[in-house]
Order: structure tokens, then sequence, then C-alpha cells
DNA sequence: CACCAGGTCCGTT
DNA sequence: AACGGACATGGT
């Protein structure tokens, strides 16, 4: 039985929810998103100001979860706002983001490619992963895969992480999925730079998008650029640019950082689009 | 064709 | 502790 549940677009909003880089899982379709986590998928719809979410009745409870529904996400937005500057733009422009709650193998693996990578081709290695490792099913008559388990990923070699768009990362995937399909701990308070391939940007990322420790400020190239140009800091040290904006802002620190990298990641992609989405 | 991308590892100072 | 090169590959 499928159903649908609408929210207020102003604090869930699709687009930039989906766009900002805390997940790969999704494909545009004419009149929406197509979302997966996991071996689930659902729709995200957007119109008149309001998200609309269509899943299985009995997967409903797990995506209002996943995509955070029950936080009060103006609180965040306003806090943002009052500390002005590039930070009170940056919230500005990404008041609907929500940070979502993914399930931690498929954010670990996720985020092992993303490393020196592009986003694009993230998510075609993503989605070839899935394809070639996970199993076929099908929502609202679409295909789609579900994400690979550890034991499913450890049969394989460098050679098919290789061959699936992976690259020199097929080391730490093959490594990573042995270690967690033998047993190795993967929750919210183990040591995640223990898996060979995972820094702190990495486990940052995992630990704020898989465990929702918002108290993580994952530091990459744009933030690096933020940093530099808008907050006109000069350590080179990403560990602690990272630790200073932690100390800054504490448990906002991982909504922050996804405002910042949304905004300045859409700001190098093109003025058009950007002006478009923002009149002064 | 260079340069860069949601970095990390590893060997040298 | 700090620094730099190597790493695969496709987008721009």
């Amino acid at each position: 039985m499928i159903k649908t549940e609408i929210f207020s677009s102003e604090y869930f909003d699709a687009e930039s929810s989906l766009s900002c880089g805390q997940t790969f899982r999704f494909e545009r379709q004419e009149d929406g998103y197509f979302v997966c986590s996991g071996n689930k998928a659902c729709l995200l719809r957007t119109s008149d100001g309001e998200t609309v979410l269509t899943a299985e009745e009995s997967d409903l409870a797990y995506f209002n979860r996943y995509f955070d529904t029950e936080r009060d996400y103006s609180r965040i937005y306003r806090t943002a706002v009052q500390c002005g500057g590039v930070l009170s733009r940056a919230a500005e422009y990404g008041k609907g983001i929500r940070i979502f709650n993914q399930q931690p193998f498929e954010t670990l693996v996720c985020f092992l490619l993303s490393q020196n990578n592009h986003i694009p081709r993230i998510r075609a290695t993503v989605h070839k992963l899935c394809e070639a490792l996970g199993e076929k099913r099908t929502f609202f008559g679409r295909e789609y895969y579900s994400f690979p388990t550890p034991q499913a990923m450890a049969m394989f070699g460098e050679d098919f992480y290789r061959a699936v768009g992976a690259g020199y990362r097929a080391r730490y995937l093959r490594e990573t999925a042995k270690a967690v399909a033998s047993g190795r701990a993967l929750d919210g308070t183990c040591d995640l730079t223990a898996f060979f391939g995972v820094g702190r940007k990495v486990a940052d990322c995992v630990s704020l998008f898989a465990f929702h420790r918002t108290d993580r400020f994952p530091v990459d190239t744009w933030l690096e650029k933020v940093y530099r140009e808008d907050f006109g800091g000069t350590e080179k040290d990403r560990n602690k640019i990272a630790s200073c904006f932690e100390a800054q802002f504490g448990d906002f620190s991982g909504y922050f950082q996804q405002y910042l990298f949304y905004y300045k990641r859409s700001l190098a992609k093109g003025k058009q689009e950007f002006v478009t989405k923002n009149p002064m």
C-alpha cells in the first residue's frame, strides 16, 4: 500500500537537501526525485511550497527518520542567520536543507569514494556498485537496486571496484568491506579513522550523515575555500580548520557546514542558476 | 590539454 | 609535527 505525507518545503526542500552532497543515491525524474536508502526507495515531489513524500506505508516511519522530519530546523536556520556574514547568506540560500539519517555502511562506502572525486562521478560509481551487487527491486513502477551488504562487497577484489570506477579507492572499499563483514564495529562510538582510507574528513562525514553527529564540521576543498575567502583564515591544516569551526559552532557545526558547502559550491557552478534561485 | 575534485597514505625532513 | 608526492579517472 503506497501512501503520501506532506511537509512544508520551507524547512524541507527536496532539491537543496538532495544536492547539498550528503547523499548520492537519488535521481531527478520528470516530476520530482527518486530517492534510495539501503534497500528502500521513495519519491519526493515539490509543489506549491510543499514537499510530498511517497513511500510504501510500511516504510513511512523509516523515511521520516531518514529525512529527519521531526526536528525543528527553524531554530537552526535562525541561529545561522544571527551569525551574519556569509553564514547568514548561506542559510538563506539553503534554508530548506535537512541533514538525513543514513545507513552507516552505505555512508562509509559512499564517502570513501568521495575523496578527491567529483560528485557526478561519485553518484555514477555508487549506482554501478548497487547495480552490480545489490538486489533488484521496484517501487512505483521503477526499478532500482538496494545498497550491497558488507558480505556481498567482501566477496570482490580491487579489480572489481576499479571496474565500476572507484579508481585508486578500490583498495579502500575492499579492505573496509572485509573489515565490516568480518565483524568490525561500525557505530557511533567507534574510531572511524581505523578503517583503511578513512581520514578525518570522511570520518566526519560518516559521523554527521549516519550518526547525526552535528558537532562535526567536515572540511573539504570547498570549506577550505570558505575558511580562507569568507572567514579570512590563514591556517592550512584541514584538521585545525575543522577544529576551529567546531569550537565556534558547537552542535550547529554540521548544519552550518552544509549551508556553507551548498552555498559555496552553487556560487562556483554558475551565477545564472544562482541568481534565479536567489532574487535580490 | 591542463587542472581539479566532499582526501588519505606513506615516506622524508 | 609538518610537508609533499602518488594515487585513478572523468568533468570542466
